[in-house]
DNA sequence: CGAGCACTTGATCGCTTTCAATAGCTGTGG
DNA sequence: CCACAGCTATTGAAAGCGATCAAGTGCTCG
């Protein structure tokens, strides 16, 4: 097991300190938190929690990849979140869980009891207040994601998913737009089928023609490098600073 | 013009007083609000704001439909919003709209200027807590309608836009489940391709194919009549009280 | 070395799109 | 009252893209 000695974490230099439900909390209000905070660990694969059980707690991803995703009797299965460090998991005031949450990576889990947090949210408008940006955030990716999903072309899912990993890894780390960017594909190619509405043979020959195509360059399954991200962000049909050069 | 004498319209006899962002608000908070509101109307077709513009007001829906789009530069449009009468518009904190609302049928709204209505947020609980609430429900039916672009067939997207209009107006009338549920759809064929990432010859061929085999009639091109609910949801893959019988 | 898994690649099928023609309705003007 | 334009919707035929079915590759782990 990996279970660090997590009991340890102190909340001043955790690591999503100012990006999570807590950024706006001062340091009463931390306290408070801090009294009814735990950390859990998943493995990668390992499910979160299953669509339609009640949950106990909700909580702020501090590390790894986690997955939302909604499933249909016959089995299709379409991904509905992509949650990254500091993304928030659970929805106050509900008992039930609405989609399986499951770690694609390890994940650490910073995770409060959820009638105590529920009670705190009412006494304290910086949660709520974050809480609401957090989710306008949510919703305006989601709405990003159903123009993805219903009206691009499968070249075009591709280099947008793409996009997005780069996107949301670079605020992180603070990248150029015109130099080669690095990074590893979190998701496997069954993930990627699910977030973008194909079939992972799909995902596969797309990924092996923006290879061929120069648009990326592959080593292994998982380590990319993008040589130009106007080039992708073009493939996307985002047209990042296209129609510049007329 | 259809501009009723809308200025002497008062929250207490307002038909969203009790499901829009002033849901939570006692009669001091209401004084508050009116003192800042002011009712627009807009006819059918015509936009109420375009992506990128500055929006100098928020506010909700009180009567009519409204959409929310997305657009590519080549065209391809994406609905990611239907607005129906207690919905909000407008996100507080951010000056320029993200996508263009279109009004498809004559509409009236209730808007707060911006500035004004997010100072009140900052000192009004009960709008911040309401907003967050119909934020999380709307993030909610984005999710839900991810998997129907990602996943469903032609067949099965048409099955689940007309089982989301009847849910939605029927939370205004209670209405059964078994029984026969009649409608007019506040939707072209165009515009529920848009909401359903279809062309709208397939709109329109599934329509057909829907009413033929009695899923649905229809009289003219918009009045509706679902002989079976549980039937339409099947057909929507949703799968209702499916396997009951079994 | 072989089993298991993630991924790739090939061949074919079928659903949705595309292109095109037609129908039905409404409003306008002769 | 009818003719016609303009619009929305329907229907048909053909094409294309992604799904499906089916091998085959490469890697890791026992």
């Amino acid at each position: 097991m990996n279970t660090p000695n997590i009991n340890s974490v102190n909340c001043n230099s955790c690591p999503i300190r100012h990006r999570a439900v807590c950024a706006r909390c001062n340091a009463d209000e931390l306290v408070e938190l801090d009294a009814i905070k735990y950390y859990r660990t998943y493995e990668a694969g390992q499910t979160v929690i299953w669509a339609g059980d009640i949950m106990g707690f909700v909580g702020s991803v501090v590390s790894g990849v986690a997955t939302l995703t909604q499933t249909m009797e016959d089995g299709r299965t379409q991904m509905v979140g992509l949650l990254l460090p500091s993304d928030f998991v659970g929805r106050p005031g509900r008992d039930g869980a609405a989609y399986n949450v499951v770690a694609t990576t390890n994940v650490v889990m910073c995770c409060f009891r959820k009638k105590p947090f529920e009670d705190l949210m009412e006494r304290t408008p910086h949660i709520a207040q974050r809480l609401l940006v957090m989710t306008l955030d949510e919703l305006d990716a989601a709405r990003e994601w159903m123009l993805v999903l219903g009206r691009k072309t499968a070249r075009e899912k591709i280099a947008s998913l793409l996009s997005i990993i780069v996107r949301r890894d670079a605020s992180l780390q603070s990248t150029g737009l015109g130099e080669n960017v690095v990074f590893d594909l979190p998701l496997t190619r069954e993930a990627m089928a699910d977030y973008l509405g194909l079939t992972l043979e799909t995902v596969s020959r797309q990924m092996s023609a923006l290879k061929r195509d120069g648009v990326i360059k592959l080593e292994g399954k998982r380590h990319i490098t993008v040589p130009s991200m106007g080039r992708l962000l073009e493939e996307a049909g985002d047209d990042s600073d296209g129609g510049f050069i007329g």
